[in-house]
DNA sequence: GATGAAAGGACTAAACC
DNA sequence: GGTTTAGTCCTTTCATC
């Protein structure tokens, strides 16, 4: 698994155009990015292999689909592979995470109303504490990651050494 | 904005491939959902007027971009329009959402390491009271999401009428 | 919704810079 | 590394069943 590969302008505009929009042709990116065809794609070759591309993927609207309610569940003193098993059998679960700090886990869940909401909660409550806020707004989502501006890196300390 | 159209089993699956790889061609998404090119065209063209894919992203790896680091940060009592321009001018943020209780705004952040943590949740701390957790691992991220089972459908209760 | 035909565009590979 | 060209393939669109 490859990381950290060079890049260049040219591919931190491929990832902000294919961030933005995932369908576009190899010769529609080359247009906006200023690059034929084939190197555009080579360039996207190359992204895919190295791993910093890991997928493509539609973008649902939740309440379309019929799920009137989204919430973050902050999980304290749960057994781990109980919880990472519960996690896995529970479809609502958008997203978990371990983290450090009291509550080890903060699930991102979408259910359709109270009730829907009520059983999956109480699935999370039989082992664990469990902590629930619906989420009212999202003034961002997905935002488009690039890679870290020059003056947000910090270069390492150079050991002192006798040469 | 349509919502909540009618969506059947071959909606369902054409969401289902959609969201696991959104570059497919529609004809190789009509040989995976048994249509055929046309009418898998159609079908991806209405479920996008209806809103139902409100599109199409590429992902990219956060630790091969260069981020090291993922947390959550929890933000409590903070003036709402303040901390919307903060998110907004901060590219490390990657999702933020308002919720109800105690604190009200759950952000996710993407740095590269832990002076850039510092760097931008003091950003944050002179705005409001901040909570900081690290993300250890994520189990699950991105779920596939379809429409709700039928199961978790509560019909409403019917109101009791003189007819 | 399927099929078949026609047109346009996209991808691959090669030669060249 | 990129570009251009040429050839092939694929995709899309339309009309018909």
């Amino acid at each position: 698994m490859p990381e950290s590969i060079p890049l260049d302008g040219y591919d931190t505009r491929i990832l902000a155009e294919l961030q933005a929009d995932a369908r576009i042709s190899m010769a529609e990116l080359g247009r906006r990015v200023h690059l034929s065809q084939p190197a555009a794609t080579e360039r996207v070759r190359k992204l895919e292999a190295a791993g910093v591309i890991s997928g493509y993927r539609a973008t649902v609207d939740l309440g379309a689909l019929g799920y009137g309610i989204r919430a973050i569940v902050r999980v304290a003193r749960a057994e781990y592979a109980r919880i990472v098993k519960l996690i896995k059998e529970t479809p609502e679960v958008i997203n978990a995470f371990n983290v450090t700090g009291e509550d080890s886990w903060i699930l991102e869940i979408a259910v359709i109303d109270v009730p829907h909401l009520d059983a999956v909660v109480t699935r999370f409550c039989l082992l664990a504490e469990t902590s629930t806020s619906i989420i009212l707004n999202a003034p961002r989502e997905h935002q488009v990651m690039l890679p870290p501006r020059a003056e947000d890196v910090k270069p390492p300390i150079r050991k002192i050494t006798n040469a």
